[in-house]
DNA sequence: ATGACTTCTAGTAGAAGA
């Protein structure tokens, strides 16, 4: 089964660019970021008509997170949970049901910045940093959840979360923004410690593997990039997968993203 | 260089992204 990760941005502006893509990648899954839709908007029809079955979980103008499938989808829930007042459409979860059953969880990490600290260096409270820390907080404690259910799972979205300094072209340029600070890779690093499996690590070392290339300063033709989408694979997930690779050629077409899509294959 | 691009909504600028 092939799953992939997209950060759209934006659905009207990207569906051509995001059909084109599907035709080509043929995933039977895709998790996609930043719809900037609400429900009613999205158009649905156009990839039901591709054979897939469409679940969203839309916002006016910003965020929202949808998933594409052409296997049946069972339990869709809405919504990170831990915070009711959380209003930002930004994680969504189906369980796909294939030889086996993996349960699929897409996510649009908050971006973080301005990195915003109190005198004594903690994330000022109802800043956007605070938010992502603690967004982040949440997501462990749903990882930890679903890791005693011992069940396949994954987590895969736009982390907004620079791993290691050899997944940025200038990793100096980002030592103190809210994407590679210690505090957004160690809240990650919790995760992964959970016994979590970052499955593009789990299948290739080099440096110099984006996902993301700024759409200013002409930050694609540098190659000056990032790497910060991702899939964290659940033990029992991490078994079956036999492939991950970056849909990097996406980002020099018309009209692109500024992410492209991250894919895994995994033999179930 | 509190900038460059691109998206969205709104309605001619502004917010947000990363």
């Amino acid at each position: 089964m092939k799953i992939a990760t997209f950060n759209i941005n934006g659905i009207k502006a990207r569906f051509q660019a995001l059909s084109d893509w599907l035709d080509e990648a043929q995933p039977d899954v895709a998790l996609l970021q930043e719809i900037k839709s609400v429900d009613e908007n999205f158009p649905r029809e156009m990839f039901e008509d591709k054979g897939y079955q469409v679940e969203t979980h839309g916002q006016k103008s910003f965020n929202g997170v949808a998933i594409l499938s052409k296997l049946p989808l069972e339990d869709i829930t809405r919504g990170l949970p831990g915070d009711d007042s959380d209003e930002q459409a930004r994680w969504i979860e189906a369980t796909v049901v294939g030889k086996q059953a993996i349960r699929l969880c897409g996510l649009y990490l908050p971006n973080g910045n301005p990195v915003e600290l109190s005198a004594d260096g903690t994330p000022v409270p109802g800043g956007k940093y605070a938010y992502k820390l603690g967004w982040m907080q949440r997501m462990q404690t749903r990882a930890e959840a679903l890791l005693a259910e011992e069940i396949p799972f994954l987590m895969a979205g736009d982390y907004n979360i620079i791993p290691q300094a050899e997944d940025a072209k200038k990793p100096e340029a980002w030592r103190d923004d809210a994407l590679f600070r210690p505090e957004s890779r160690a809240a990650f690093r919790r995760l992964m410690n959970l016994g979590l499996t970052e499955a593009f690590r789990a299948r290739n070392r080099a440096p110099g593997q984006y996902s993301f290339w700024d759409y200013q300063a002409g930050a694609w033709n540098r190659d000056n990039g990032i790497r910060i989408d991702h899939f964290l694979l659940s033990p029992q997930c991490a078994d079956m997968l036999t492939d991950c690779q970056i849909d990097k050629q996406i980002r020099g077409r018309e009209k692109p993203s500024d992410h492209v899509p991250v894919w895994v294959e995994l033999d179930n």
